[in-house]
RNA sequence: CGCGGGGUGGAGCAGUCCGGUAGCUCGUUGGGCUCAUAACCCAAAGGUCGGGGGUUCAAAUCCCCCCCCCGCAACCA
């Protein structure tokens, strides 16, 4: 049986971080747990390199993209491999061997078959970026970057028909009830699909970043119909036929919740359209938080998973991500709560047993054990490895390890009914003490199996101890997780696995910031990121530390004293208040202000502010706003609207 | 009515699809044990399962209404 499963391909425009990780690490628990039990596993991982943002910060640090992406790939690799991700392959979109065919392979199939066309894009492009720009980006009509006034082009554009697969995929989901899960994300994908679909732009004009469209040279294919591809290239699509077959179709798309429309919806539809098998399922994953809050750069709140896997090596981070957090579900992560857990689960209660028999058995046996008849253990071994399999099965992570702890639990439980230091000293009792320890043993022995795919250098470990230097590669399920009552075995006693936490002691803490970091979405860097709208609007990039202004340039912005008049909030607006204000002009002014999630608009009334007058007038949700008002704002607080409290409306303030 | 998720002992969560003693981890209190990493074991206290209504012999679970929280989307000029 095979299993062919990934993960998203990640951005390369910064380092990977907790939520990157736990996205891998869960997978690579799904990989072993797969191998483990017999399958035939390809376990695929790779970055995605064909994205503005990294192209935008290769050229920051003055590189080659393609060099930099280089160094990106060790960078990523040498995380993946300090957290024991065991990954089989690492595709990047880059590949000239095997990505690009696959992906011109697959844009000539969807046009071969009526779902490509040509059409264009309009917008403004600033010449200085290199890029379309929102309107609702321009500042007086210009580029807030280069200050200059964007061209209003039209673009050629290649479109992707997906409003012609509504009804295959709406057919496909009620067909394959797994295809989509947990069924949270299956209920959002079945909605938004029912909603109807847009067809979507896939490719863009005038950029050399990318892989050139097959039936267009000029244009490069977009990043996200680009990156979802690698899944089948990797695995021989568009280069090696016979290994294709062997591998495809995917067994299991893991991704984040972020991106599982463009795997549940715009990836099978490609795939239809190229004539392509299905995969069998996407999963998706929810986020980790740190302290209840989003990881971002901006809060400073950025969990470096190298951190947290230094301080005790990876298992802990491994074993907290995959039993803490319900797999499917969000999640939170802090160092309090890991803490607590490791001294929990590992400290006192796993690593624990593993001392005090270890240390009974040499005390009281020399080390030895020698084969013994099964007492209760054996019965909740039995309950836990099958427990265990139907949520493994079911990619229940959470629910497999707390399986494999029950039966650590009562193994701890067993030892304090039968009581061994007793049994130990009368000699006649020396079959019965055995027995104990020989039972308890063989539960560890277990535990540690089922454990080796959330934490496998402990689980050897483990059953290093427990007399069982067996390669982990040997191992499988079905007869691993068997009771064994035969057989001597030669038990380890090496101290503490895994040493008490004491509460005084330091915690590492949260890191500065991560050196490449970069102003992208947080959460996971997944295969198509920020690609949510068909339209080729690229983010702007990070703006130049300010010029200076001269007083002339300060004179054109004109700030006046208003009074507010009237405040209401905007119907069906979360931020916008409604103000009329008067600004010593003959009419008052209507202005609209982001600022209802910290003001009340009674608490506006009345008050003298500072409006900025020479502002163009924006419509917003319907309205026309005449004027800015001023406030500081800061990040993720509450704004403070500038008060002036004795100024006379139409005032300059200067 | 934009889409979706959530509200369960002091804390963090599971259970809700397929109604029937409300479970787990941490914390608290009392006890036991001494093999073990002040670890382990037992017991207890602590819950109107957000609120209201309905279906039912029986509702955390199913149906209706309401309140609050959090994501996403659209608006912060």
């Amino acid at each position: 049986m095979k299993y062919f499963l990934t993960t998203a391909i990640d951005f390369v425009n910064s380092r990977p971080h907790l939520g990157t990780a736990y996205e891998k690490v869960t997978a690579d628990i799904i990989a072993r747990y797969r191998r483990l039990a017999g399958f035939d596993t390809y376990f695929l991982m790779g970055n995605d390199e064909h994205s503005q943002n990294v192209f935008r910060k290769a050229v920051e640090q003055g590189k080659e993209p393609l060099a930099y992406c280089d160094e990106m790939e060790g960078v990523f690799r040498e995380v993946w491999q300090r957290l024991d991700v065991s990954f089989d392959d690492f595709i990047r979109t880059s590949d000239k061997k095997r990505h690009f065919p696959a992906v011109q392979k697959m844009a000539q199939a969807c046009l071969d078959n009526g779902d490509i066309y040509e059409g264009s894009y309009e917008g403004f492009y600033c010449v200085g970026c290199e890029a379309f720009k929102q309107e609702k980006d321009l500042v007086d009509g210009n580029c807030p970057i280069h200050n200059t006034k964007p061209q209003w082009i039209k673009e050629k554009n290649w479109f992707f028909r997906l409003s012609k697969y509504q009804q295959p995929l709406l057919k496909h989901f009620a067909e394959n009830p797994s295809f989509i899960e947990p069924d949270i994300r299956r209920n959002e994908i079945l909605r938004l699909v029912e909603g109807g679909l847009e067809d979507i732009s896939m490719s863009r004009a005038g950029q050399s970043w990318g892989i050139p469209v097959p039936f267009d040279p000029g244009s490069v294919v977009y990043v996200w119909f680009d990156a979802l591809i690698n899944y089948a290239a990797a695995v021989g699509y568009g280069w090696d036929d016979e290994r294709f077959r062997e591998w495809w179709p995917a067994s299991l798309h893991i991704v984040g919740k972020d991106i599982t429309r463009f795997h549940c919806v715009i990836w099978p539809a490609m795939l239809m359209s190229a004539g392509v098998a299905l995969p069998k399922q996407v999963f998706g994953h929810g986020w980790v938080y740190f302290k209840g809050e989003r990881m971002s750069k901006t809060m400073g709140n950025i969990v470096d998973p190298l951190d947290a896997a230094s301080r005790f090596g990876p298992d802990p981070l491994r074993l907290y991500l995959a039993k803490e957090i319900p797999y499917g579900g969000d999640g939170d992560f802090t160092w309090e709560r890991f803490e607590e857990k490791y001294n929990a689960d590992l400290a006192n209660n796993l690593g624990n047993l593993v001392n005090r028999v270890a240390s009974m058995t040499e005390r009281y046996q020399k080390g030895v054990i020698r084969p013994a008849g099964g007492g209760p253990l054996a019965g909740i071994a039995a309950e836990q490895v099958a427990a265990y399999r139907a949520s493994m099965d079911v990619h229940a992570l959470h629910e497999g390890a707390a399986s494999a702890f029950r039966l650590v639990s009562a193994a701890n439980n067993y030892i304090a009914e039968t009581q061994p230091w007793v049994l130990a000293k009368d000699p006649a009792n020396a079959d019965r003490l055995n027995g104990v320890l020989a039972d308890t043993a063989e539960a560890i022995r277990i535990a540690a199996v089922l454990l080796s795919p959330v934490m496998p250098a402990s689980a050897t470990e483990i059953l290093r101890r427990m007399g069982d230097d067996e390669p982990a590669s040997g191992r499988r399920l079905d007869t691993d997780t068997a009771w064994r009552t035969s057989g001597e075995k030669q038990i380890l006693n090496a101290g503490a696995l895994w040493p008490r936490l004491e509460a005084d002691k330091g915690v590492v803490t949260v890191t500065e910031d991560n050196k490449t970091g970069e102003a992208g979405t947080a959460g996971e860097a997944g295969t198509s990121g920020e690609v949510s709208a068909p339209a080729p609007s690229a983010p702007p990039a990070q703006p130049a530390p300010p010029a200076l202004i001269t007083i002339d340039d300060f004179m054109k912005i004109q700030l006046k004293v208003a009074k507010v008049l009237e405040a209401e909030r905007m119907p069906k607006s979360q931020k916008l208040l409604k103000l009329k204000v008067d600004a010593g002009e003959a009419e008052p002014r209507t202005i609209l202000a982001g600022i209802a999630e910290s003001y009340e608009p009674e608490a506006m009334i009345g008050k003298t502010i500072v409006i900025v007058a020479n502002l163009a007038p924006r419509k917003m949700m319907g309205l026309e706003s005449n004027g800015m008002v001023l406030a500081a704002s800061p990040d993720g607080g509450a704004a403070i609207v500038l008060n002036v409290e004795p100024a006379t409306p139409g005032t300059r303030v200067r």
